[in-house]
DNA sequence: AGCGCAGCTTGACGGTCATCACGGTGCTGC
DNA sequence: GCAGCACCGTGATGACCGTCAAGCTGCGCT
């Protein structure tokens, strides 16, 4: 059985560093009380709500038709959002912080899914099949959430067919990216998982200087390796002189011979 | 790398073994061309649509409009349906016969995602997307397929908000699967994996006797292990007295000791 | 300052599983 | 009937990667 160690370190302490990551499309005050429920019409929301990739070019009316089903949650470092096994009536927006999804067996092993940032919603796949949560949330740093309910997207739904294939090419572009992983894990070794996971990361923000997004026994659940191992195969790289690692900051030196690496 | 040698068998042999999987909903005369479009507004594809999960309970009208944009494909055992790459301008829904979904690398390894039976749609993920086919498809059994075209899908899905939530609660399974998989293979030893997929196998078709969908080397494969190691894991649980295998046949013994096995 | 702890690294070792090689069986077609 | 081919099983070997057990570093705290 593996993994029976990450257990150890997966509840995440509930120690407050202040490590808030921070949002690049709005900038709020913080709230650091342990977990807050806001039902609120706030004039923000509508605004938040507008600049998540979801609900994209819908329109003002729309977006405060769905503000009044959307609740704000204010979730401190370390805690869980849901666990799995419970139940779900809608589904949450990151509009700042960071939030882990993970997989745990009875045992205690447990694998990171996901790492998600600013704008990134999920949850949404699971509130349409009417199934208890299959993975369990929790926060990284300090957070704050949108949770729009059920009902209130239901509703919009039924009106516009536009918002229909904004999630329907939604939740596709999330298949497709499990399939992405799924291929990853059969048909690449863990040093091709790592250089690949890189190269995601590289074009997001373009340049030859990258950041991991967490903590590095994160990433490396993330990729389905040991923290020891995802080490080990970094500075193997560094002696390759393929990379240049300082912290979570990895400078990429050769992207042309990095992409190649372990291939023939 | 490994999965090196799947590649030889890959294609699967164009060889004329009649085994056609018998359709549980509908039977048709069978046809053996090698590759045949129908466009047609053949009365019983309408009746074929009807019964397909994703299509469940639309009005007649409904699906004589969706009919309009769909064509019959014949389609040989051993040919591919598309490859990896291809445009995607529609979804498919196997009528009768069996298909399997592959991803491949350039070096020719590849890995079995999943194997379709009749009533199943795929494609319909990579439509919403605009994006090329992340996977290959090809027949393991002379077949019919029927391809709707996205532009009928669309058109349809504006006039009928229902359709709209078969759809997303289609995807949203789809995607609950996919993390089950992804959970399987990083939480899961090869052990462990076998005897999780014959439960799936087995609530499909109550009894203890189950039978395999298709040769072991694929079932393999989609289980992410080489065909000689299946195979020892199957005759451990047969020495173990929890199996019984003749052929493609297998009986579960003792369910309770086999979903047991491996934990401690 | 000095402790304590979380995160990271390094080394030695072993298990799980892939790989290679080969023999057996049941089709199909000549 | 026999060649030829899929498909399946078995044995020997070793790679990849997980596990266990240290040290190391930097940061927060008293």
């Amino acid at each position: 059985m593996h993994g029976e160690r990450l257990a150890a370190r997966a509840a995440g302490g509930l120690i407050h560093r202040k490590n808030p990551v921070a949002a690049p499309w709005d900038s709020l005050a913080m709230e650091t009380s342990p977990i807050v429920f806001h039902r609120t019409g706030a004039p923000r929301v509508v605004e938040l709500l507008g600049h998540a990739p979801i609900f994209r070019d819908l329109s003002r009316d729309e977006l405060t038709r769905i503000a009044t089903g959307t609740t704000q949650v204010h979730c401190e470092r370390g805690r869980f959002l849901f666990q799995r096994g419970d139940p779900c009536v809608g589904f949450h927006i990151v509009a700042y912080g960071q939030v882990k999804l993970v997989v745990s067996t009875p045992a205690g092993a447990e694998k990171v899914v996901d790492i998600l940032g600013p704008g990134r919603s999920f949850g949404e796949a699971v509130m349409f099949t009417d199934r208890p949560y299959p993975v369990s949330a929790a926060t990284l740093a300090d957070s704050m959430l949108l949770h729009v309910a059920k009902q209130a997207l239901y509703a919009e739904l039924d009106r516009d067919p536009r918002l229909a294939r904004q999630l329907l090419a939604g939740l596709s572009m999330r298949l497709h990216m499990m399939v992405k992983d799924v291929e990853a894990l059969t048909l690449h070794s863990a040093t091709q998982r790592v250089i690949g996971y890189l190269a995601t990361l590289q074009d997001e923000g373009t340049s030859g200087r990258v950041t991991l997004p967490a903590q590095k026994s994160l990433v490396a659940s993330r990729l389905n390796l040991t923290p020891e191992y995802f080490s080990r195969i970094l500075h193997e790289l560094v002696a390759e002189g393929l990379l240049r690692i300082e912290g979570r900051d990895i400078e990429i030196v050769d992207a042309e011979r990095l992409s190649a690496y372990g291939s023939p």
